[in-house]
DNA sequence: ATTCGACTTCTACATCTGTAGTTGAAGAGG
DNA sequence: CCTCTTCAACTACAGATGTAGAAGTCGAAT
């Protein structure tokens, strides 16, 4: 049930070091995040905060918290994608697509797979 | 330039009324988006910051303020779906596109539709 | 057992956003 | 000329976010 989940970009990518991890401490995700340059006490918040929000839940672990991302990564990028279609095309999905087609540099060949998934689309 | 604005719901609503408008004052817009039932103080304060943020300019007319939008909707709507994409994706547009060829419902008569424009954008 | 480290939790503060009341100025009506 | 209406400007406050220091807690090492 996709609700509406919108996260920020930083939110985001703490979000993406846990799904890569699978699940993890603050410290776990700070280091997979070293090159944010971030304290791990702000990682720590922010995680905390994303609990609060139910995207994730944690459990203690002796002293450490693991975290655990309860919402996937598609169902992220799918209410995401579906907030900024509500609100820059109206909600309609092929207007964004029209977007995409008239202002993104594609290539032949990414023309190609384009059609290819389109193949694969209407064989549904 | 398509340097990154990037607005709020609400503030990207205002815009698309000030945009229909061509210019507007406080008064106007707020006619404009009625259905929304906000204070005319809430439409002044948030035309005000989108002032603050360089998206519109505002010049007085006797005891009017008529604003003017100084960004195109294309040019946010651009910036903000590249913003996404930079979140989400990387920054690989594409993977948008596959995204929503996958997710959205599309019927056949969609299909062809993008289809044609992938032709038109193919001869570019 | 006492101190040291490692982690977490609490607290803090600045900025942005949503939302609107209060105040002030200036034209409109009497 | 004085009061009323109408806007705009200023002020306010709550919630979200970015960011992190300070304090607490609990196991580990000596």
């Amino acid at each position: 049930m996709t609700d509406g989940v919108k996260l920020s970009d930083q939110q985001f990518q703490l979000m993406q070091a846990l799904w890569h991890l699978g699940e993890g401490s603050a410290k776990a995700v700070q280091a997979q995040l070293s090159h944010l340059g971030l304290a791990h006490t702000t990682i720590a918040t922010i995680l905390t905060r994303l609990e609060k929000k139910g995207v994730l839940s944690s459990r203690t672990e002796g002293r450490e918290r693991i975290f655990v991302p309860i919402v996937s990564e598609g169902d992220v990028r799918r209410s995401m994608v579906s907030s900024l279609v509500g609100t820059l095309f109206k909600g309609d999905d092929r207007q964004l697509l029209a977007h995409l087609v008239k202002e993104s540099d594609l290539q032949q060949d990414d023309l190609d797979e384009i059609q290819k998934m389109l193949m694969e689309a209407g064989n549904d």
